[in-house]
RNA sequence: CGCGGGGUAGAGCAGUGGCAGCUCGUCAGGCUCAUAACCUGAAGGUCGUUGGUUCGAAUCCAACCCCCGCAACCA
């Protein structure tokens, strides 16, 4: 079925630091979300581009390194092969995911940097740091230690005191060391570059309070309590040597800010995957289409980033479209419209996930790895329940009982057990032939309002509405089996069994599509053993060649014929004996 | 100390002035094609605390307690 009226959708995904494994904050705060966003889409037959990559600059990647006795480049090397092949287990799925590291991203960043100059909104300002003598390095306010001037505790960090919880800067410290080599700093003079945010206050406010208002509450209250504190210039560059250089005569030894840098990916590898498919305008579909909905999945901590400071990077930058020589003197690769870039429709972040009542995160190792877990789980559980118990407006505790009990009473007895159900009866009764039969009126339209309703709540990003959606046609499913009792029809009205069992197959069948976002590896053996052949699965065809070639729309409804001949049943999920955690 | 979010049954949550609810779990009974679902019934609450407004407060107001996050790279 055609779509007729093809959406573009873009998504950008929050970054991963690349300094190790992910872990389940990851899972949680973004990772799987846009994955069923993007693949509900594509099945709907929307042209979608989804982007990430690893953030692999930043003084975290340089002191890690340093400590593991490998070079930085050697350390984002193995994290981004290490976060591939994470993604390629759970069968996250994207247009383009990439690195900070490319030559193209360098190109994107430095252009944006120039520009935002040139139009006034970066400015050079001299000040005092902190420097360590021992090691030569400017430190970042982490990295300072000291006595707290507000409640006295020793090994107050430069950015908080830990104990009384007072947000400090380095040079409140009472005598202050360098954690990198126990050694007091001194104050030496540095330049850097600044982003005037005050000036792009009022535009940005005036953006946020039209566009926030189908924001989930929490993010836009957020936002909105970062401008109405007001913004203050922001340092945008850094002296270190591993990051992308300020391309400006004279600042050679110094870097662009990762904070500035990272967000800027979303963009360039937009114009990587264009270069990829041998299309280099074709970014600008998605960049410049004001038609185009962008959604940003990202994690709590990102908000400001991705409500803030990209937009306002965006709008400032936007201003080179209206000006002749800016336009002319710095061209984005393959950049041909001179048409303003689209701004955030929408930031569906989540909130934490906590692990025994604190936040996971890779400096302080709480955080599980997702690869241990995907020892012990199918990579489907870990999709669904993830989206299912997904930190949408709260923070969530993790624990491995309520992941057993979503298996053993949601997968396993909801739908996997009305699937068994389904098959096994047609496969003893029926000899794997979909009997003859009609859909019922009630069956019927449960179908159609779920298949609205969980599309409604997928569009919305509310994915813990449309799971439940799906897991309620699998409750009525069930019922609908129990209270026609086909085992009893069997033996005295058999054609009223063949219209029961043939109304079961297609709720089978409807929760498959339906399912498919989701779970999609679980899906893909559901349609071998109903034995559908043929059928065309955008994500299937991006996941094999790249790229998808059709604009249908598979969210619908298509019912299987009577006398198809399925295959013999077989158990799609397993249920876990609690006594194996 | 600042900003934001939260505190309702064992767990997860809904509920913005009118009998305290939903999902899951627990217990008992019925039914049984199925990895067991479905039906009926039951247990389980000081709605964080205290005070106030009101005929009436989980809900509005005030003060306080507790948990989480953020402040520039920790999703």
């Amino acid at each position: 079925m055609e779509n007729l009226n093809q959406e573009k959708i873009f998504i950008g995904v929050s970054w991963p630091y690349a300094s190790g494994k992910l872990h389940l904050g990851h899972l949680a705060g973004q990772n799987i979300a846009c994955d069923i966003f993007a693949r509900y889409h594509r099945q709907k037959g929307n042209s979608v581009l989804m982007v990430s990559g690893s953030d692999s600059h930043g003084t975290p990647i340089v002191f890690k390194a340093e400590e593991l006795g490998i070079t930085p480049e050697q350390l984002v090397d193995s994290s981004h092969k290490e976060i591939l092949e994470t993604f390629e287990k759970l069968s996250l799925l994207y247009e383009k995911y990439t690195s900070t590291t490319t030559q193209n991203h360098k190109e994107v960043v430095q252009n944006i940097f120039l520009v935002l100059k040139e139009l006034g909104y970066l400015y050079p300002q001299k000040s005092k740091q902190y420097y360590d003598e021992k090691v030569k390095k400017f430190l970042p306010d982490r990295y300072v230690r000291g006595t707290c001037p507000e409640c006295g505790a020793l090994d107050a960090r430069g950015d908080e005191c830990p104990v009384c919880g007072k947000f400090l800067k380095p040079t409140d410290l009472i005598d202050p060391y360098s954690t990198l080599s126990d050694s007091k700093p001194i104050l030496k003079e540095t330049e850097h570059y600044y982003l005037d945010l005050k000036k792009l206050e009022k535009p940005i406010g005036d953006w946020m309070d039209t566009q926030s208002k189908h924001w989930r509450k929490w993010v836009r209250e957020f936002s909105k309590g970062w401008i109405k504190e007001g913004l203050e210039p922001r340092e945008v560059t850094r002296d270190m040597k591993y990051g992308i250089p300020v391309p400006i005569k004279g600042w050679e030894e110094k870097v662009i800010y990762v904070w500035i840098e990272a967000v800027v990916g979303y963009l360039s590898a937009s114009i990587e995957w264009a270069k990829s498919i041998g299309q280099e305008s074709k970014w600008e579909d998605f960049w410049k289409d004001p038609k185009c909905k962008h959604y940003y999945f990202i994690a709590g901590g990102n908000v400001p980033f991705h409500t803030i400071i990209w937009p306002a990077q965006l709008l400032a930058y936007s201003e080179k479209y209206s000006n002749d020589s800016l336009w002319d003197k710095y061209k984005l690769p393959g950049e041909s419209k001179r048409e303003s870039l689209n701004l955030p429709w929408d930031v569906p972040a989540n909130k934490m996930l906590l692990y025994k009542g604190k936040k996971m995160s890779k400096s302080d190792n709480t955080g599980m790895s997702v690869d241990s877990l995907l020892e012990k789980y199918s990579p489907d559980l870990i999709r669904f329940f993830f989206v299912r118990n997904a930190p949408e407006n709260h923070d969530r505790e993790f624990n491995e009982k309520d992941f057993i009990d979503c298996n053993n009473n949601e997968l396993v007895a909801n739908i996997g057990n009305f699937i068994n159900r389904s098959l096994s009866f047609v496969n003893s009764k029926f000899n794997n032939k979909v009997p003859q039969g009609q859909l019922d009126l009630d069956v019927k339209e449960s179908i159609e309002s779920i298949f609205k309703e969980v599309g409604k709540y997928i569009e919305g990003c509310e994915f813990v509405k449309a799971t439940e959606a799906i897991l309620k046609l699998g409750n009525f499913a069930n019922k609908y089996f129990n209270d026609k009792a086909p085992w009893i029809s069997f033996k005295d009205n058999l054609s009223e069994c063949e219209n029961t069992i043939y109304n079961s197959i297609q709720l089978v069948n409807a929760l498959r599509i339906l399912l498919k976002p989701f779970i999609p590896q679980s899906i893909f053996t559901l349609t071998t053993l109903l034995n559908i052949e043929n059928e065309y699965d955008a994500n299937i065809e991006l996941t094999e060649t790249g790229k998808v070639s059709k604009s249908e729309n598979n969210w619908v409804f298509v019912p299987l014929n009577p006398s198809h001949i399925i295959n013999d049943p077989k158990i799609l999920f397993a249920k876990i004996e609690e006594k194996e955690l």
